[in-house]
DNA sequence: CTTTTTGCAAATGATTTGCATTAAC
DNA sequence: GTTAATGCAAATCATTTGCAAAAAG
């Protein structure tokens, strides 16, 4: 249903190394229709389809987040939420009044892809920045 | 005991518009000695001179964030720290091993310090810029 | 058949809320 | 004297843990 031109869900899951179970297809489905969806949202959607635990999600996101196939976005605020871009370094603009979260293109590409000016002698391995605003409805 | 060559802790509450009680200048001369604590560190440092609930301190907290006085930083895996650098737009580097946290200069200066290659329409205020990787002491 | 995954219930941890008491101004 | 701040208890919300039952390979 989502992307299939290019790998159908139970593809990926299985060549991310995990069982393919209908939980998890349906967890992924629905990350891949609502991105940036928190556990809420993606129960909601899965249980349209099949009856799901709300534990079995939890352990399903975390199962995907182990292996790579989706990336955990923790933002003040909110829930934790998930998306399924992974392994680019792109940023995040995120609405302070609804919550709304969009994908930002990170301007270097890679990662670290901003150096900092002093790094105190860390070993710094990403960069992660968050825009904050009111997105195009919110800000009448 | 805190910077107060130029302003006592007393006078920072007090010209923030708040009653200065034995709470808030507990708890915000120990913020001054610990920056970027969180709720326990702050409880066990305060606890040292007074007697102070926990929910005093994150009352006390949550109106020194509202006035200005304080920055509140929510990292993923750690509970909210708290910051007394306020007005200048910083951003941080975080050990992902120890959690440590250090002040990171902001190379341009201002905000929104960095402006992204797509604003979608969005009204953005702020960019935040969090470093991850390594301390020093955590490296080897 | 073996190992992983799920479901359910209960526990945890950070934080918030409501309300009576107390202290600042 | 008013208004704001504190203390205490209980509630809430997201998330984790432990363990038995079910399903995948």
């Amino acid at each position: 249903m989502t992307d299939a031109a290019i790998l159908t869900t139970q593809e990926r899951i299985r060549s991310a190394g995990l069982r393919v179970t209908s939980p998890r297809v349906a967890v992924l489905d629905a990350l891949y229709a609502a991105p940036h969806a928190d556990v809420d949202r993606i129960l909601g959607a899965v249980r349209e389809t099949t009856g799901v635990s709300t534990q079995a999600v939890y352990d399903v996101l975390g199962a995907f987040t182990r292996v790579g196939l989706v990336r955990r976005l923790e933002l003040p605020g909110s829930p934790a939420r998930f998306e399924t871009r992974v392994g680019d370094n792109h940023h995040h603009l995120v609405c302070r009044s609804c919550g709304e979260i969009v994908d930002i293109e990170c301007a270097a590409g890679s990662k670290p892809c901003l150096d900092p000016v002093n790094d105190h002698s860390y070993a710094i391995d990403e960069a992660e920045v968050t825009y904050w605003g009111l997105c195009p409805d919110c800000k009448n």
